[in-house]
DNA sequence: GGTGTGACAACAA
DNA sequence: TTTGTTGCCACAC
């Protein structure tokens, strides 16, 4: 298995219910600035044999990366609220949600 | 090893 | 706001 993938579904895991992060933030906090697009792969690529909250996951701009009505932007948006978090137009308010990494998460992550 | 692809991001209009 | 362009880079053919 890929370390890179392992990385990231490891950091996604760091993210709090209730929050969400982008898929450039996981990136980089994965300590892989600028794959963006790899964080999206790893998620395609994701074992559902462990609980992964993927659906934290959204766009820099906010938008759920699905097409609005699609099945799976229906799923994300149902588990999302049922965390607590508002989801309008298919896009939730990054200024209120996103989620903003604190000390001890980075020292957390810091022990691969 | 060239080419196209992707659950992205930043920027222009 | 929405849409199109461009940059990005690991992967799969």
């Amino acid at each position: 298995m890929n370390e890179q993938y392992k990385r990231i579904w490891q950091t996604v895991e760091t993210v709090p219910k209730g929050k969400v992060a982008s898929y450039g933030q996981i990136a980089d906090l994965a300590g892989l600035p600028g794959r963006a697009r790899l964080v999206g792969k790893a998620l395609g690529k994701n074992p559902d044999d462990r609980p992964l909250p993927w659906y934290r996951i959204l766009r820099s701009n906010g938008q759920i990366a699905f097409p609005a009505g699609s099945k799976q932007a229906d799923i994300q948006k149902g588990l999302l609220q049922q965390e607590d978090v508002v989801v309008i137009n298919n896009r939730v308010k990054l200024s209120q949600y996103q989620w903003q990494p604190d000390l001890a998460e980075m020292l957390f992550k810091l022990e691969f």
